[in-house]
RNA sequence: GGGCGUAUAGCUCAGUUGGUGAGAGCGCGUGCCUCACAUGCACGAGGUCUCUGGUUCAAGUCCAGAUACGCCCACCA
């Protein structure tokens, strides 16, 4: 079989993906006799395309499920998309104007037909992406968010929440995405500092009941004036009062008096409260009770008017009199300058401070009096707070928990009702004749003319009238992505609260075992299907949440689409393969810390799958039919080399699994590097080839010492490709086959059913790695001569070592390791020595070693070379002796430490002895 | 205003419960197209472990403080 020098990626991706696929290996049932493991994806955007944040996310998920998966579990991977209300309404509606038309223009039903069709075309997207990025999902249990179950689902949590009275409607100060219309939730309006100003505008104050209002600031006037500062001059409009803090000395004589606001002639009332904060700004606020959170609590205290300026899409409304019309921003501007014209604009200050934003347009947000529906928070926080103190759900890193604590424990009722159309509608219907006009309902339960229910009542409950609609709103989005975990199992159909009964899928799959997630939705998502779990199903969603840094490029910035700086995957995957992807992006992933990606990083990655590649070439080559279990072979007949790698393996085995684990991803990456490449490849492999590629034919023990050689390379190699294969599923699986067809051994379908390794302990073998390291040693030191004295490679070297009888006898038995890597002439061992003709010399754990070098050696450089390793070894003896002659250290230490001391000194001394006998021996020799 | 994270080689990061000549990958330099691999092989240079103090026989590691950068939360107009 002939293997290309270069590994293609993208045949063999598409070829493998496709097979796993068609055997229905990802698709899992419920089975008493294994242990479920479960994870639910983090469903992206159903308008979404994978970007480097998914491919992260969804690598870390599959690498845990397929380890999982050959460890044994029922593992079960649950994909899906969410509807993502705002965003994909976003999307369609782009799509729309360049149409010239709005969703108004449209009207609902046809909206929402446009917004289906647009799902069924593109909605499939990102799921293909995943598929090429290898991600083992169960893609028969694909879940929506607006499937008809699911919907189902939201719709029942409403409804129960609300028969608890834990969902209410109320006229707040909500946040308000002008561009987007319609509220936001506190967590999707993230506050971010922005350059703007501070206006201190001077209020005139009402001395004269038939007083005319000021058309220009005169000087007389002016301790008739109160000066108030604002970020936001526009919501002046809306000013129903003027506040300080009655502890003011300032404003005392003002308190109870009226004022004119200017430009809208309104007369307003200065009031005293306590909130205010005399050290800023004047000391005096602008009350503006229907545009600002602080200024609302003040309104309802105080018994204030709500004066509403806005539309919903940021223009000022009748109520703003002759700016009717205008842009917020604009009517800020004109606002300022028509009291700049009037003399009543005392100044203005540059200023930062922070203003929300929407998450979904990045538009300024305004704070908006308006009708919405909101969930009482506080009773669902109370059980998530106790089951993450009580260590039931588990952060890694832990120190989220207390971010996560934190939030929970100043946890604000949620607003839950979008004015958008894209979405699970309330379902609640309102009856006509009932209805009042009542603008805050408290518990809208005991509210005539107010019904709960899935389906449209036929009738008024109060009036029998059939004069009944349904509110306009939908649901945030996220009242449904919080009963993912349950509800892609079927929740609620296969579940009764009373009984706790469940059906056979949920459970069986839940609670699932991992989240895996970015820290960026901590609140809005893991906390809440945290609350939802124990509400809804008595019983945490999930055991463990990973959370994982955000993908940034390398200067640091997050990547957008705006900033240019995007690094596309499935370009990558294209590029490099979504193996090379998948390693590079986990190996670079520390814990918990962001990723500062480049193009250039994938290339580690690809290089490390095409060593795989050649590697398994070269393995193939030598390797006839599969012979001999390793299980049959004898100590005996392993050979230095063999117990060493063997050895290794076992441990590279034990501390992948731990690493795997705790989470620890990159570690276990770097592991399997470490110990393929320079471990196996540079050494191993190396060390064989004499064995290996011995042509002529072998007397019976080395044909036996072959073909153990070769039993020894085609395990290790099958090992490790299970090892590797949740990092880079796709090569692994290619090679495992070729594997397949030499060894009947391997019976199961693919390597993704083949078990897990578990390391045989009694292969672990501290002596052989001992004996190994140093053969590896007088290797690299003998190379490291030869590159500093320039010596030729193909310059035939003779080694002569000195050292005690033992040392010898270690060195004749392995002497092939040696003519396997270097360029040996000869070897002649010896316990007394002559002194040696033009030798450079070395010495590897009190073996001495020289190599004449006749002709080619500089003495200068060599007695250099001796003087640096005298001195190295000096320092180290001299830190040592001190310590050792520290009372402190001998009484203190644990007496095993001072062992070790002492016979690293006594080691040490003798290392210098040597390298100072080589030293005299080349000044003797000018 | 609170809270958190990070600081180790030019870059990105490892460094277990403190145990003592400081690790990897990339990059860099030198020599090699050596019969699996130039997406490779060999060798090498490169570090006051941010600073100050403390605990300890012993600190990159633990504690306190400082500095720098980054992040999150909060209703100061």
């Amino acid at each position: 079989m002939e293997l290309p020098i270069r590994y293609n990626s993208q045949e063999v991706e598409d070829k493998w993906y496709k097979f796993w696929e068609d055997k229905g290996f990802f698709h899992t049932e419920p089975d008493p006799k294994k242990k479920p493991f479960t994870i639910v994806i983090p469903p992206p955007n159903v308008t979404g395309i994978l970007h480097m944040g998914h491919a992260l996310n969804n690598t870390v998920q599959d690498i845990i499920i397929r380890f999982k998966r050959m460890q044994g579990y029922n593992a079960l991977w649950i994909p899906g998309t969410d509807h993502a209300g705002i965003a994909t309404q976003n999307v369609v509606e782009k799509s729309l104007a360049q149409e010239g038309l709005t969703r108004q223009d449209l009207g609902r039903e046809k909206f929402l037909e446009r917004v289906w069709e647009w799902k069924g075309k593109y909605g499939s997207t990102i799921i293909q992406q995943l598929k090429k990025l290898g991600a083992s999902c169960d893609w028969n249990r694909t879940r929506f968010t607006l499937d008809d179950e699911y919907s189902e689902a939201v719709l029942e949590t409403f409804i129960r929440l609300y028969e608890k009275g834990l969902i209410y409607r109320g006229n707040y100060i909500i946040n308000w995405c002008p561009r987007c219309q319609t509220a936001l939730s506190d967590e999707e309006a993230p506050y971010e500092e922005v350059e703007g100003n501070l206006y201190y505008i001077s209020y005139p104050l009402k001395l004269t009941s038939n007083q005319q209002p000021v058309t220009r600031k005169t000087k007389e006037s002016e301790a008739t004036y109160i000066v108030v500062a604002t970020t936001r001059p526009e919501t002046m409009l809306g000013d129903t009062a003027v506040a300080v803090n009655p502890k003011d000395k300032r404003y005392k004589k003002f308190i109870g008096k009226t004022v004119i606001l200017p430009l809208v002639n309104r007369e307003i009332k200065i009031i005293a409260d306590s909130i205010i904060d005399m050290d800023f700004g004047t000391g005096a606020v602008k009350v503006t009770p229907a545009h600002d959170p602080n200024d609302y609590l003040l309104g309802r205290k105080h018994k204030l008017e709500f004066i509403n300026i806005l539309n919903p899409d940021g223009t000022m409304n009748e109520r703003a009199g002759k700016f009717r019309g205008l842009d917020r921003f604009e009517c800020r501007k004109k606002v300022v300058e028509e009291l700049e014209k009037i003399g009543l604009l005392e100044k203005v200050e540059p200023y930062r401070h922070s203003v929300g934003h929407c998450y979904r347009c990045h538009t300024i947000i305004e704070p908006y009096l308006s009708r919405q529906w909101f969930v009482r928070m506080k009773p669902l926080a109370k059980p998530a707070i106790k089951v993450v103190k009580k260590g039931k759900i588990k952060f890694f890193p832990p120190r989220w928990t207390k971010i996560y604590l934190n939030w929970m424990e100043n946890i604000h009722d949620w607003c839950i009702s979008r004015q958008i159309w894209w979405g699970h509608r309330l379902p609640v219907y309102y009856c006509k004749n009932c209805q009042g006009e009542k603008s805050e309902i408290e518990n809208p339960k005991s509210e005539k003319g107010i019904m709960v229910s899935k389906i449209k009542p036929e009738k008024c409950r109060w009036c029998g009238s059939t004069d009944i609609y349904q509110d306009e709103d939908v649901l945030d989005t996220w009242f449904s992505s919080w009963l993912w975990p349950f509800a892609t199992l079927g929740w609620p159909k296969h579940y009764n609260l009373a009984t706790q009964k469940r059906n056979n899928e949920l459970s069986y799959f839940y609670p699932t075992s991992v989240l895996v997630t970015a820290q960026e939705i901590i609140f809005f998502w893991v906390a809440r299907m945290i609350m939802a779990g124990l509400e809804f199903m008595r019983e945490i969603p999930f055991r463990h949440v990973y959370i994982h840094g955000t993908v940034r490029d390398i200067t640091g910035k997050k990547m957008s689409k705006s900033l240019g700086n995007i690094i596309d995957p499935v370009e990558i995957i294209k590029n490099f393969g979504a193996d090379a992807l998948r390693f590079s992006l986990i190996s670079i992933t520390a814990v918990g810390q962001d990723i500062f990606l480049s193009d250039e990083k994938f290339k580690s990655g690809r290089n490390f799958g095409n060593k795989i590649w050649n590697a398994a070439r070269f393995i193939l080559m030598h390797s006839p039919q599969f012979k001999i279990p390793i299980s049959q072979l004898r100590e005996n007949d392993l050979s230095l080399a063999d117990r060493w790698i063997l050895s290794r393996l076992q441990k590279t085995i034990h501390s992948v699994t731990s690493a795997l684990e705790r989470y620890n991803l990159n570690e276990s990456a770097s592991i399997l590097y470490q110990f393929f490449w320079h471990e196996f490849c540079d050494w191993y492999l190396e060390l064989t080839k004499p064995i290996l590629m011995k042509t002529e034919q072998l007397t019976g023990s080395h044909q036996k010492q072959k073909e153990i050689t070769q039993a020894i390379l085609f395990e290790i190699l099958e090992v490790f490709l299970r090892l590797l294969h949740p990092f880079m599923p796709f090569i692994t699986e290619e090679i495992w086959y070729k594997l397949k067809e030499k060894d009947t051994r391997l019976r199961e379908e693919s390597i993704m059913f083949s078990p897990w390794p578990v390391p045989e302990e009694s292969l672990i073998d501290g002596v052989a790695e001992k004996k190994m390291n140093i053969i590896q040693e007088i290797v690299k030191g003998v190379r490291n001569i030869c590159m500093e004295m320039d010596v030729p490679r193909e310059k035939k070297l003779k080694l002569i070592f000195k050292s005690e009888e033992k040392g010898l006898n270690f060195l004749q038995q392995n002497r092939i390791y040696l003519e396997a890597l270097l360029n040996i002439e000869s070897l002649e061992f010896y316990t007394e020595i002559k002194k040696p003709r033009f030798s450079s010399s070395l010495v590897v754990e009190g073996i001495e070693l020289y190599i004449p070098l006749e002709g080619i050696i500089d003495f200068g450089k060599e007695r250099k070379r001796i003087a640096e390793e005298i001195k190295e070894v000096d320092d180290c003896l001299e830190r040592i002796e001190d310590k050792l002659r520290n009372r402190e250290f001998l009484q203190h230490a644990p007496p095993e430490i001072v062992e070790k001391e002492k016979k690293k000194r006594d080691e040490l001394k003798q290392e210098k002895e040597k390298w100072i006998k080589h030293l005299q021996e080349i000044q003797d020799r000018d």
